[in-house]
RNA sequence: GGGCGAUUAGCUCAGUUGGUCAGAGCACCUGCCUUACAAGCAGGGGGUCACUAGUUCAAGUCUAGUAUCGCCCA
């Protein structure tokens, strides 16, 4: 005998080991089958996975499992990312907890521990995904610094260099003086700070007077090479050829006219420090100006700051206003709220700063990939997010690519030691071939997303022509967050458009962003992310995948708190005790036998399926009414869950599989086999096999999203050997869909639940001798059909007696329960509590007579009646009518009350 | 400054092309340890759909504006 309680972890640790054992999701290239690929977007190597990733899992997990069971050849790449600066810090970090002095650290040892990390943490990652149940293909796996992806990173550096795409120069870049490198623009997060707006005087060098210039930077002034007014300037003739001494420096710059600058602004003339403000950078190349570098690679002011140098950049701050205060070039402070650029890695406050760095040409790689999208080969889900994409596409810039570290692809470049040449190689060159010099390779490394942006084809062999390109590119979808869209999903569709000539993916799905109750992003920074492995430990890889499924409709961010992986505890726990139940009676009619019989190729459950039911179930001794509809049911939510599977729409997808097995398979359906089993022979045996199907097919549609107690039920039920993981199915239970008995079942169970109803509010415990009169209307087609189902009704009301009349009068001694086909008579010899049977009474009809003079009032409307469609006017009537029955039975009730 | 989300029951959230859409889960109240399940069963109460105008015969749903919260871009 199975447990009372569903204890997932040791079923699911077994089916992890089988799958793995089996290869179970090793697809072979060329294959079987139309294919079907997604790409995992490669975790990061520096630490462990949130709930966020495990909603991302879910989601590729699911529609890959759900392929599967189709037949296709389905590819779940697997990956890991090396996370140039992340995973960098943290070595540094850990290095420095460790005593180790970081100067005396060379190139060589510094990667060795890089590495050392690289397995702890990939072992980590990996050994998460399988417990979450992630069907990845391990056999495939790659790291981002594998040789057949540096190559294929190489291989790209070099031909868009030779393209003219990427090129090194002077420029201002994002610098991180913490960090110590530069970053991309996307990597610069914006965030509002209170600062102070500075207003200097420069005094002019000839003559009297001075220019007033405000900045939120007064140490930078101390590299400053010109002052800026507007061409429009009413000052402008006057300021014509003057020049402003510096204070504090006694430099002698210009004053220049630009279009760049804001009137509106401080006093609407501007400091120019070329060296170190994006803006100030651009004007100072249109006029020449000098680029006086007073800050250095860690924030701290080099000797160009004079008297300054040494100190860092906020400590300058307070020595350049003192120094100016002394001086009396103050003139002005004021409360300013502004945005200052941060490193979103470690929250540094960014220092632009001109530096050499590479950087790629993004324009001409942006023009088709932003085609492809306009052209809807490319779809993002939700699609709010295709304006975010092209809204950045259409104003990209140039992206800097080249990073100050250790850790990453190593440029591919060489200069001679010799004579200087610049050696762009996809191999390291052994002489200059200008001079025969020794070429020495760029210190530097590129940007971890320069490898990424290749991931749907650069794991699979590319540039050479593979199999695996071949069968599985382009790939199907993306699942990934929306935080990255410009990092990654954008970049990714203008590679794969240069390098393979076609789109990476159809489509894009957006997860929402998993955050804490408080709101607050979970990230590993905060610590505010629970260990997933925890959860899964407490409650079970199932009931976490179909909690967040449950609970998170596409695109919408999602409040995490543990309480709410109960949903998915409970029904894993209500699959579970089902299984119990149905399994218990798996002596009547085993399914296995059947299958012997009827000689059915194995494996084939759709053959399976038919051979046990032929389209019209006969009204046999083996099987009856409720069989019929259950399967209806089942045939009704499968094509359900499947069209929301293939819209996206995870949340729809499994509430209704829940829906189906929790509210019409265990609450009506189990419940009528009770008596069907307890009443032996054929019956019994129908339903058996009935009941054993239908969990099994339920086990199909839910497995996509709970793989671990599915297949472990599948196996209990001994339809085939092959585990539901590795099955295919071409399921078509169209045929099965019975609508009429879908309709009599909508009144038999409204008919039930109003029996309980009145025998709970009148106190009636048992069944013994309890009588009721369901009365019809004199046209009811269901009332030839309805003794059917007496008996069952019976049971599930809890009454010894059911009497199906029509037209009949009302007994005199009786609570009634009033619907629109029929009436429920409940005889009672007392009636306990008059009043509270007239309240109750009285409620439902004030609700009832509101409802209907809204419908009346709708109906004596002209302009309803001619602008309507005719039959909304006429479902309008029918409800009228409708309800003036009830309110008409409803008042003799009370009046027969009281 | 520009753009995008959100606002529905005490809580967390569904509600697709306007017309049986006012719903689910949790929480709450009542009765049940009924031989699958108390992580359960049966029954029940509970909402002016943020606000204001508008379009329409008809608005939770469409339009505009307002308020509050959140995100992205500059």
């Amino acid at each position: 005998m199975l447990d009372k309680v569903f204890n997932p972890n040791d079923i699911e640790r077994k089916w992890t080991d089988t799958w793995t054992e089996n290869h179970s999701f090793t697809p072979q290239s060329p294959g079987d089958g139309e294919s079907y690929c997604i790409i995992l977007p490669p975790p990061n190597v520096t630490g462990m996975l949130t709930i966020g990733h495990v909603l991302g899992t879910t989601v590729q997990d699911i529609l890959v499992r759900w392929k599967r069971l189709r037949g296709y050849n389905v590819l779940w790449l697997a990956g890991t990312d090396h996370a140039g600066i992340a995973t960098q810090k943290r070595v540094e970090k850990n290095l420095l907890e460790r005593g180790v002095d970081l100067e005396a650290v060379s190139r060589e040892q510094f990667l060795e521990e890089c590495w050392k990390w690289k397995e702890k943490y990939h072992g980590r990652i990996v050994s998460q995904l399988n417990r979450l149940g992630a069907s990845l293909d391990w056999s495939r796996e790659k790291f981002t610094l594998d040789e057949t992806v540096s190559s294929a990173v190489r291989e790209v550096f070099v031909r868009l260099y030779e393209k003219g795409l990427i090129y090194r120069g002077n420029y201002m870049v994002n610098w991180c003086p913490s960090c110590e490198t530069a970053i991309s623009d996307e990597e610069v997060e914006f965030r509002e700070m209170d600062g102070k707006l500075y207003y200097i005087a420069y005094p002019f060098t000839e003559g009297n007077g001075e220019l007033v210039v405000a900045t939120t930077r007064p140490e930078t002034m101390l590299g400053d090479t010109g002052v800026a007014v507007g061409p429009d300037d009413p000052s402008a003739p006057d300021l014509k050829g003057k020049k402003v001494r510096l204070p504090l420096t006694g430099r002698d710059i210009p004053v220049i006219f630009d279009q760049a600058v804001d009137p509106e602004f401080g006093t609407g003339c501007l400091k120019i420090t070329p060296a170190h403000d994006p803006t100030d950078f651009e004007i100072g190349r249109r006029h020449n100006l000098d680029e006086v570098v007073v800050i250095d690679r860690r924030g701290i002011m080099n000797e160009e700051a004079g008297e300054f140098a040494g100190l860092d950049r906020y400590q300058a701050r307070e020595r350049v206003l003192e120094a100016l205060r002394e001086k009396d070039l103050l003139r002005k402070v004021e409360d300013y709220r502004h945005s200052v650029g941060h490193h979103d890695r470690c929250g540094t406050v960014i220092e632009p700063a001109v530096s050499r760095q590479w950087f790629m040409k993004m324009e001409k790689l942006a023009a088709p990939a932003i085609e492809v999208v306009r052209d809807q080969e490319v779809n993002f889900f939700p699609e709010r997010w295709k304006n975010i994409y092209l809204n950045w596409m259409e104003n990209i810039r140039d992206w800097c690519i080249s990073r100050q570290l250790w850790w990453g692809h190593r440029i591919p470049v060489w200069y001679c030691d010799e004579c200087g040449e610049l050696i762009v190689s996809r191999k390291a060159p052994g002489s200059c071939p200008e001079c025969g010099g020794e070429p020495v390779q760029d210190e530097d490394v590129l940007d971890t997303w320069f490898s990424s942006w290749l991931w749907t084809f650069s794991p699979m062999g590319w540039p050479e022509e593979t199999d695996d390109l071949r069968t599985f590119h382009p790939t199907d979808v993306l699942v990934t967050g929306g935080d990255i869209i410009f990092f990654w999903v954008a970049r990714m569709i203008m590679a794969s458009l240069e390098f393979m000539d076609e789109v990476p993916f159809s489509s894009v799905y957006i997860t929402g962003i998993v955050r804490d109750e408080k709101g607050r992003k979970m990230s590993k920074s905060l610590g505010n992310s629970p260990d997933p492995i925890d959860i899964i430990d407490r409650y079970g890889a199932d009931a976490l995948r179909f909690s967040l499924m449950k609970l998170s409709p596409p695109g919408q961010d999602i409040l995490f708190d543990e309480k709410k992986v109960e949903v998915g505890r409970h029904f894993a726990n209500k699959i579970w005790n089902a299984s119990r139940l149905v399994l218990s009676k798996g002596v009547i009619g085993s399914v296995k036998e059947a299958n012997e019989r009827s000689e059915i190729p194995e494996g084939d459950i759709t053959a399976l399926f038919r051979a046990l039911f032929s389209r019209d179930l006969p009204e046999t001794a083996e099987y009856s009414w409720e069989d019929r509809w259950i399967l209806s049911r089942l045939a009704f939510r499968m094509e359900e869950v499947d069209r929301f599977i293939e819209k996206y729409r995870f949340d729809e997808a499994v509430s209704a599989a829940y829906d189906f097995f929790w509210h019409e398979y265990c609450d009506w359906y189990l419940e009528f086999s009770k008596n069907r089993f307890s009443g032996g022979g054929a019956g019994a045996r129908g339903c058996a096999v009935t009941a054993r199907t239908v969990l099994g097919l339920s086990m199909v549609m839910l497995h996509p999203v709970m793989p671990f107690i599915t297949e472990e039920i599948w196996n209990m039920l001994s339809y085939t050997d092959v585990t539901l993981a590795e099955n295919t199915m071409k399921l078509s239970l169209d045929g099965f869909r019975d609508r009429e008995i879908e309709d009599d079942l909508t009144v038999v169970i409204e008919a039930v639940t109003a029996i309980r109803n009145l025998k709970q509010t009148f106190n009636l415990p048992g069944s013994e001798g309890v009588r009721v009169i369901m009365n019809f209307k004199e046209d009811s087609e269901l009332l030839s059909r309805l003794p059917a189902y007496r008996s069952q009704i019976c049971e599930q009301a809890g009454i010894e007696e059911l009497e199906i009349t029509r037209g009949a009068g009302k007994p005199a001694k009786c609570v009634t329960s009033g619907h629109l086909d029929f009436e429920i008579y409940l005889p009672l010899d007392r009636i306990a509590d008059v009043d509270g049977e007239i309240a109750r009474i009285e409620s439902k009809r004030d609700k009832l007579q509101s409802d209907l003079k809204k419908i009346e009032a709708r109906l004596e409307n002209r302009q309803f009646l001619e602008k309507a469609p005719e039959e909304v006017v006429a479902r309008e009537r029918e409800r009228m009518e409708e309800m003036k029955v009830l309110a008409r039975r409803m008042e003799s009730t009370l009046r027969d009350l009281r």
